[in-house]
DNA sequence: CGAGGGTTTGAAGTGCATCAAATAGTGTGG
DNA sequence: CCACACTATTTGATGCACTTCAAACCCTCG
């Protein structure tokens, strides 16, 4: 219960929820299921009657849709302090998508309910809520982007500038924070693709790999090959950095 | 005057405008700006000050950016009724992209203050607001999943049964609305690949194509070729329909 | 009619996917 | 601590889809 306490607090911090009326932080923590889930373990798939929304506390949640022949597209891998499935209040209660953790993790999950009323009877949460959906979208529209014209490896360096802390001067070192098959889907591409295309990337950048961890030598050849082919300048802001 | 009441009457019925104040539609109206513009015009660009929001009222626009060497992302082709640089006030009143017409056609402009204020003071308002940003944000999802799993061919299918009227039984007609070329971009791939594209579509559902008139004779075989590599069943829903 | 843009066609190249197999890495039970 | 099983990753070979460059065609409009 403590750290359930502890965990709130923390995401009551977070621009969407600073907003929030006391009442409505009250009846979060009250509300809040802690669960700890495997890998491989899904959360919900998509049409599925939605009830909850969630917040992830430790961990890692792919976000996929698939077809009838299994096909996997990715929409969203996300972290720490991200929150999903608060979109099906838009959707007529029904998830958009399907959701299953890619790592052991703690969710906690909150009744949808919740959201929908203080979006309803708080206009300064609505407005949090719209300028936190403007920031989702402005990175879709730069995912296709990117996807309609930076090739494989121009992808992956362009995650790898995302990942890293551009503050830094000087070599920067990188865990790839999951599997290489799954960051591969996360660009769109096959595995295959993706040990390749990093290994170009290599060649023309002066990155060394070591299994999933990363050396960036030299941060501008990094961002001058990966962001040539991008309409924003380097650097490509990890709108990601505000988590909700 | 007449005329511009008209519009902003119609304007006025659309899920999201029928949500604002009567304060609001009367400022709206006050301050509305028709303009004509020619193909080929450009009403702003990327990382502009963004002071105005639009809604076209008869013509299409373009909403693209591009990096430095000139090539073009497509982010939206829009038509009648459809709203565009509101996004704006939540990146800092800047344009997030620029915008072109690509036929003549007939703007209507609004400051952008009249919506950030009607966001502020009308709760309302801003739920109708979210709700939209919600719709668009589905429609960005269904993007990335079109581009990532469908091919060329199962792409303009796609394409072609959100401008048929689904309703409609037996034989269907359908104009393509711009040129060939901006349809293939759109679609984000190149002239040469949309044509050789249209024409394996020809081959595999029957459709006639002549010149920009294409006739579906059934819409099953179209459905059937395009929509296998998609998550969402059968008729994709065109989220365009409602256009605010 | 002739100019110019849009569109199609052809030929060749590139990038990524796919299939198959080898290799590296990880965790397990003995 | 080692051997084994299993998974993740890499490598090789091949094919397909789309792009690119070039040229022809077509349509419209002065």
């Amino acid at each position: 219960m403590d750290i359930k306490k502890q965990i709130i607090d923390r995401i009551a911090e977070n621009h969407l929820f600073r907003s929030g009326s006391p009442a409505f932080k009250e009846k979060l923590e009250k509300e809040a299921n802690l669960t700890r889930i495997h890998k491989g373990q899904v959360l919900f798939i998509a049409q599925e009657d939605a009830d909850k929304f969630y917040i992830i506390h430790t961990g890692w949640v792919k976000l996929f849709r698939e077809t009838f022949d299994g096909t996997q597209a990715i929409i969203d891998i996300l972290s720490q302090n991200h929150m999903f499935g608060e979109t099906s209040i838009f959707e007529d209660d029904a998830y958009p998508f399907s959701a299953e953790a890619i790592e052991p993790s703690e969710i906690i999950s909150f009744p949808l309910s919740l959201l929908k009323n203080e979006i309803e009877n708080n206009p300064a949460f609505s407005i949090a809520m719209l300028s936190s959906m403007a920031r989702y979208r402005k990175q879709q529209d730069l995912e296709i982007e990117h996807r309609t014209l930076q090739n494989a490896p121009q992808r992956i360096g362009c995650f790898l500038l995302r990942l890293a802390n551009q503050e830094h001067k000087g070599p920067i070192t990188i865990h790839l924070p999951y599997d290489k098959t799954l960051v591969a889907s996360r660009l769109g591409m096959q595995p295959e693709t993706f040990s390749r295309a990093l290994s170009k990337l290599k060649d023309a950048t002066g990155i060394s790999v070591k299994g999933s961890t990363i050396e960036i030598n030299n941060l501008s050849d990094l961002s001058g090959f990966s962001c040539a082919a991008c309409s924003s300048e380097f650097p490509c802001q990890d709108l990601k950095k505000e988590t909700v």
